[in-house]
DNA sequence: ATTATTTTTTAGGCTTGTCTAAAAATTAAT
DNA sequence: ATTAATTTTTAGACAAGCCTAAAAAATAAT
């Protein structure tokens, strides 16, 4: 049996090995799940009993093969419900990771595959992110984020790299979705700010900042 | 903020109000959380603080309003949840309890709200329990036991008393339902069993335990 | 190569929710 | 009306998760 905090402390981890590949140290930790270092070495300590990963005083933690089959599946059903939320409840996708943090510590694996197989399989989560299958496998996509479109060239928004809440209504607001037709029409090196079109929404100024966290397909022939 | 724990001892004290009238006693309590009388008495004392409910020392529980009305909105979500299973991810009625016990924990308004809408505001869960709308409120409606169904009488099924899980599989396999239609073609005295005939399905037998346990509306102009 | 800074761990304590064993109160039975 | 049986509460302990403050180890800076 695996507690919800437990959960918290694998998810917390794959996070920070993801990228900056290898061990995740205690203050990361912490900070991610709004704790105290010493309550992190504390359950660092209690919890490498279970062999989700290893770890060494002094040398934080890297997850076993089983903490990242843990890891995936907690990913895959936190992927899966917001997907839910947003096809089917109608949520909007600034809304509902609160929610899923939630709903993906609910144990039962026959609610998680019915659940995928009712949804039809989906590939991606509303934010872009690809969504695990049973076995753990997913589909990478290559995308470049906006920033990388140069003059001219054209692209279809895949996804978003931070889901922060205001960032995502803002671009709400300016009617930029998954799917949405974007084109560079100008750019300003001062500042790496770009001016773009927005399919049938007109056009608009984004900074580097907003240009660096939207993820597009290019379009080769434009 | 409640915890799942202390939503967990509302529920129960509501469950065992709601027959035997009026107040919960320690011990039936620890029976239904399968937990120790010393365990229930300690949480008592410290929960009662929250004004959910009414606690005399020696002289068992009563829910207050605010208590009463957190009981119906756990209730709610129960219930909502498993419609949700059986009807959308096709789960059968002896499978939901164990999941939706988990997913009634769920903290968010408008996710209930907005499931009870996708829903199309249900007013029966699987097992034929009314389920309360948003102010409390639920349709209760005019249902016997198929014990007091008479010789010759006929009756549709609308729900089940005990959910007990191989209550529900051996109905399953009778292909009794909600919805199902019986008559009572026998019935004997000295048991108290009934033979009944199930529409499209042939006759059988039934215990008195059975009959007890499945409620039915009656037929009037058979 | 020391000193200073940062990171991590230890030590001790708190809350929630649980337990067992024993004491106290209530209820039932003679 | 006592005694017996049952129920409930108290007392003391434990695990999970968290905290702060202080000590120890690792890293950076002079």
């Amino acid at each position: 049996m695996v507690t919800s905090t437990e959960e918290d402390y694998i998810k917390a981890i794959f996070k920070i090995t993801e990228r900056n590949q290898g061990t995740a140290s205690t203050n990361s930790i912490a900070e991610l799940l709004s704790t105290s270092a010493a309550s992190v070495t504390d359950m660092l300590k209690r919890l490498s009993e279970k062999k989700y990963f290893n770890y060494q005083k002094y040398k934080g933690v890297s997850l076993t093969n089983k903490g990242l089959d843990l890891a995936t599946q907690l990913i895959r059903k936190h992927r899966l419900w917001e997907y839910f939320l947003v096809e089917k409840l109608s949520f909007t996708w600034d809304e509902v990771h609160e929610i899923a943090e939630q709903l993906e510590h609910v144990k039962s694996d026959k609610l998680i595959e019915k659940l995928d197989a009712y949804l039809n399989y989906p590939k991606y989560d509303p934010h872009g992110d690809p969504i695990p299958n049973a076995e753990g496998k997913f589909t990478i996509r290559t995308q470049v984020s906006l920033f990388h479109l140069g003059l001219g060239e054209e692209g279809i928004v895949v996804g978003v790299k931070e889901h922060d809440k205001p960032f995502l209504q803002y671009l709400d607001k300016l009617k930029i979705k998954i799917g949405t037709k974007l084109k560079v029409i100008n750019q300003l090196d001062f500042d790496h700010s770009k001016e773009i079109l927005i399919e049938d929404e007109g056009q608009t100024v984004l900074s580097h900042k907003v240009c660096s966290n939207i993820y597009v397909k290019k379009k080769m022939f434009s």
